[in-house]
DNA sequence: GCCGTTTTCGGCCCGACTGTTTTCAGTCG
């Protein structure tokens, strides 16, 4: 029995995908994918949704079929349609989909003329040669897919943001540097600023024809040459990174923006309005007739659709259309508006600086004031503080915080929430400190409920200020633990708890989605580091990223006030 | 299969590149 909204929709991507491989019509495959995205977007349980008897029908792209179908699944555990086209049709053709180069029509056709019917079957056909005497098929279309068969694996991973950003950075500096060259941006999930990025949307709009794509295609870094063209280029990296490359003229830059930049639910809304007001857009421009109407810069092609300017990290169709038709777009918190950092380590526990080289390296950001959230004695592994330690250090920084200027440190400390909700020091100890981050860091594997239930407790003790890394995830290595995170942040909301963005590129937790629910129940976010050294600092514009996907203003993130309205935040 | 200031039918985003063709289908983003 399928646990969450992500099983639901992966069943409902592969009946697209059998569907596909039939021959159905497109539109009703499509609609199958696009009830499989805002299953996975939904921040909430389906499956609470059907127990709760809430009407399904009013999620984007589940119409009544396909609502009955979810229930079907939640309250029996098995899909009909899905077991009937399997019978059909062998599931292994979906993985053969998954080959580049290979579409729903080709699959079909090996499977038909050569009965091919997994990636074993189709390795073999493949290599005794068979394939490319498939008329539509040939030589190389049978040396690409063995090709890939080998390469497989490698190229398919998604790369944190934080990596991403190390290749292209360079890359983009490359390309600058180019004759004839105007302007250079990595689009995209990229630009979008997600969490992981699967390949790098390069846009370069040149003056005149340069030599940019013979260049691009010469960058150093590059191990691959998938395809190549006038405006476009896809190349593999060194690593296994894609990289794909248009070239558009100036005229054309910020339509081509708008498209390159996504996410592909949002363009293809942004066209759809073009539609209904008889405009064409494309990557060219937006057109009425053959008349270009906008597309040098994005802000026109918002414009002429009557919508203010919609910032890149909103570009998700999560409610950004309603949002600028209503002039109620949030003006996103950025980077400046941080005064302050709450959640560091020193060599106290596991980190690697002193108090007073991570004040003045706190104090170099431009920040006003840093919190020492050493861990508690719980982590023993990270050399945790006990209550004398603690004693301790709360006298050492009164005595640095009389030296130093311009920087104020906060004592404080990232306590452990106990397998029972409760803290892992005293409230003694920890009312004297200016503010606590309370993090699970053991007990991963209880129950949704007894989690949910664990959090809670922790946070009806007055002590507990900011819910540190509140999921535990680690992206790509491990999942979040089970919670029922809308009850924590309405819990959250009635004991005047703030919720962490960590920062850290591999965690980003809360993510986006949960952020966005934060700030519309009211929840206050503080944006940390967590650094573990002062180089960890410059991971704050990824919670920024973050925050801004989620909607947050600078209202929503604690940090961004003076140290006395901070101060007044964490007094409950 | 969904959706509706042109509602219960008839629409549903759009263009580039490749490999196979001999004018284009299939795939991809």
């Amino acid at each position: 029995m399928p646990l969450h909204n992500r099983d639901i929709a992966g069943q409902f991507d592969e009946v697209a995908d059998l569907l596909e491989i039939q021959g159905a019509n497109t539109f009703r495959v499509r609609a199958y994918r696009n009830a499989a995205r805002t299953l996975r977007d939904l921040p909430h349980s389906i499956i609470d949704m059907v127990e709760a008897g809430e009407k399904l029908t009013e999620l984007p792209g589940i119409g009544k079929d396909l609502a009955s179908k979810i229930e079907t699944i939640v309250k029996t555990g098995k899909f009909p349609q899905l077991d009937k086209l399997k019978k059909k049709v062998p599931a292994g053709l979906t993985e053969i989909k998954g080959i580049a180069g290979l579409g729903p029509k080709r699959v079909e056709k090996l499977y038909e003329a050569l009965g091919v019917e997994d990636l074993k079957g189709l390795k073999k056909a493949a290599e005794d040669g068979r394939v490319r005497e498939l008329s539509g098929f040939g030589r190389k279309t049978e040396e690409n897919i063995l090709h890939e068969l080998e390469t497989r694996g490698s190229g398919t991973r998604r790369s944190l943001l934080s990596e991403a950003e190390s290749r292209a950075e360079p890359l983009v500096d490359y390309l600058d540097s180019i004759d004839g060259v105007d302007k250079v941006v990595v689009a995209g999930s990229y630009r979008r600023r997600k969490e992981t990025v699967g390949d790098l949307d390069v846009l370069v709009s040149c003056t005149k024809n340069s030599r940019v794509m013979q260049r691009f295609i010469d960058y150093e870094d590059v191990e691959e040459v998938v395809s190549q063209g006038e405006t476009r280029a896809s190349v593999i990296l060194r690593g296994g990174l894609q990289v794909d490359l248009r070239v558009v003229a100036s005229s054309s830059y910020g339509a081509a923006l708008v498209y390159f930049t996504g996410s592909k639910a949002h363009t293809v809304q942004v066209r759809k309005m073009g539609q209904e007001q008889g405009l064409k857009i494309n990557e060219y421009g937006v057109f009425e007739g053959n008349k270009r109407v906008a597309g040098k810069t994005e802000e026109g092609v918002y414009e002429v659709l009557g919508l203010p300017y919609i910032e890149p990290e909103l570009r998700e169709k999560r409610g950004e259309f309603e949002a600028a038709l209503d002039n109620a777009l949030p003006e996103l918190v950025t980077l400046s508006d941080i005064k302050g950092n709450l959640h560091n380590h020193t060599k106290a526990s596991d980190g690697s600086a002193t108090l007073r080289e991570m004040a003045e390296a706190a104090k170099a950001q431009g920040w006003a004031y840093l919190a020492i959230t050493d861990h508690s004695k719980a982590l023993r592994i990270a050399n945790g503080l006990d209550e004398e330690r603690l004693a301790k250090q709360i006298d050492e920084i009164d005595a640095l915080n009389d030296e130093l200027s311009d920087i104020t440190l906060l004592k404080s400390i990232e306590v452990d929430i106990l397998e029972n909700g409760s803290l892992d020091l005293p409230d003694t100890i920890l009312q004297r400190l200016d503010l606590r981050v309370c993090s699970v860091h053991s007990h991963f594997g209880l129950s949704r409920d007894k989690q949910t239930r664990r959090l809670l407790r922790a946070m009806d003790n007055p002590c507990f200020n900011i819910l540190g890394h509140p999921t535990g995830r680690l992206i790509g290595s491990r999942e979040a633990y089970p919670v029922d995170m809308e009850r924590v942040i309405d819990h959250a909301k009635e004991n005047g708890c703030v919720l962490e963005i960590n920062a850290q590129p591999q965690r980003l937790d809360l993510d986006d989605v949960y952020c966005k629910i934060a700030c519309e129940v009211g929840v206050k976010l503080a944006i940390s580091t967590d650094a573990h050294t002062p180089h960890h600092f410059g991971f704050m514009r990824y919670g920024i990223d973050q925050a801004r996907r989620g909607w947050a203003t600078a209202e929503d993130v604690v940090n961004t006030r003076s140290l006395k309205g901070l101060r007044e935040l964490m007094t409950r």
